[in-house]
DNA sequence: GACGGCCTACGACGCGTGTAGTAGGTTGTC
DNA sequence: GACAACCTACTACACGCGTCGTAGGCCGTC
């Protein structure tokens, strides 16, 4: 897999823009930014899509009058790599404990709780 | 609860060094550094230390002849701040998905898997 | 009392990242 | 065909953080 450089929060923010509205043009990741209250100039979306392009995480190819820009990498691969660098950061590997930390700490809806459950069952039987 | 600014990555080495080692001295806390694999300067270790003692993660005193530095927030206080933060930008608020990659996609021990099966029975007859 | 070893204080530098301005090209319209 | 609106490319700058060097103070030893 190719190397995952990290990710700012202005980049990782960019970047959800287009997994929450699908391919779109610089202006379009803006307005969208702008709808969820994220208050920053054209250029600088620009600026970060490029960067994020360099880092190998969206794609462009021109599309009429502007560029669409298109996000390479997933969400889910992306908090999976996030995910593993926080247990190995802050608990040594030991995903269990982030596991709990999360059970106890947060608040999770019935249907979470009911997943979790049928999920822990199946890791039950498995091993 | 006081504000908990940002921690850099050399930032949470050195502050583990003081969560693993105890309480310790510059001096101290670059060996066990060094121990885990990290190479740095003791200069490194006494600026780094300095940072985290303005942003009041630790304190120091002086103790004969050089200053001992303690941890002044728990690693838990730490953790959960941060699995916070990643709950709330990489799945916008919804912590039972974290837990749910957590469950599927790394590996658990047995006893964690335990120990979760008996909390979430917990929670779901709270519920 | 000079020397070596330890300590802290302070300054410094490079890089990544967030932020944006300006310049210059294209295109549609009056 | 001039103007307005849009686009991109390039440059820039501040700040945080990782990293360390140098200067200067204290203390034990020969």
């Amino acid at each position: 897999m190719a190397a995952m450089p990290e990710l700012g929060d202005a980049e990782l923010e960019v970047l959800k823009g287009l997994w929450d509205g699908g391919p779109g043009t610089v202006r379009q990741v803006l307005e969208h930014l702008h709808g969820r209250g994220r208050r920053v100039a054209y250029t600088t979306v620009l600026t970060v899509l490029t960067r994020l392009e360099q880092k190998g995480y969206v794609t462009s190819n021109k599309s009429g009058v502007a560029y669409l820009y298109r996000a390479k990498v997933s969400r889910q691969k992306v908090a999976a790599v996030r995910v593993r660098a926080m247990v190995e950061q802050l608990y040594d590997g030991a995903a269990g404990q982030l596991a709990l930390q999360l059970v106890k700490g947060e608040k999770l809806t019935a249907e979470e709780i009911d997943e979790l459950q049928r999920l822990i069952e199946r890791l039950d039987r498995g091993a």
